[in-house]
DNA sequence: TATACGATCACCT
DNA sequence: GGTGATCGTATAC
């Protein structure tokens, strides 16, 4: 189990992005640490980018946008739940990959993944479900405060590699969710999961 | 100071 | 299919 260094997140948003799926993104609270595979990402990525925070420049807000790779930027949406991004590229850059979803990583042994999911349907109700940027946040106890972390050297929130590979045919994408102010970058394809679709959040619907 | 709205989710019909 | 919750941020005044 290797922690992601810094030099991972320090390239092109675009290869971390998807590179990001299949690592274990690790959360230490109250002495206990949950894990949670990763499924499903978006890249925001500079100023041009109308999607991205940073399109409308500098602000206190999206401040840790131009911070260093590998820095935590978190957060909140719809004043009631947060999500996660992971700050990429080199610094005064402003890109980052949020994290949307993660599978419990207990599936990792069985053949089939929708097979798992049934098996262990009823130990992840909606609320401790980790399908969905907010839902994430919430299951893992990710908040405001972690926004600044440093994913690469604190005990409390980071990500790492076990070893698990994705193949790069399982890997789908499609134009981010949400989004659909942002003009023509509305139909980039920087949506990038797992095609299953096991543990990834629905599609919206059109 | 006031206002509009969002990288969402849960619950309703 | 639709809508309310709930508040920080950006922008307009």
């Amino acid at each position: 189990m290797r922690r992601l260094p810094r030099s991972f997140f320090a390239r092109p948003t675009l290869d971390v992005a998807p590179e990001l799926l299949g690592k274990l993104l690790l959360r230490r609270c109250h002495g206990k640490t949950v894990a949670g595979r990763i499924t499903e990402v978006e890249a925001y990525r500079g100023e041009d980018d109308r999607a991205c925070h940073a399109s409308r420049g500098r602000t206190p807000r999206t401040e840790m946008l131009y911070a260093r790779p590998g820095t935590a930027y978190v957060y909140l949406i719809y004043g009631m739940y947060h999500c996660l991004n992971v700050v990429t590229e080199q610094e005064g850059l402003p890109a980052a990959v949020l994290i949307r979803s993660c599978a419990p990583p207990d599936d990792d042994g069985v053949a089939s993944r929708k097979q798992a999911a049934r098996k262990t349907s009823t130990l992840h109700s909606p609320r401790t479900s980790m399908v969905g940027p907010g839902r994430l946040c919430r299951a893992l106890a990710i908040s405001r405060v972690h926004n600044g972390l440093d994913l690469t050297n604190n005990d409390d929130l980071w990500i790492a590699d076990d070893g698990y590979r994705v193949p790069p045919r399982d890997i789908a994408t499609s134009p981010r969710i949400g989004i659909d102010y942002a003009g023509a970058c509305a139909a980039w394809p920087w949506r990038f999961f797992l095609s299953d679709r096991v543990h990834v959040s629905p599609a919206p619907r059109g």
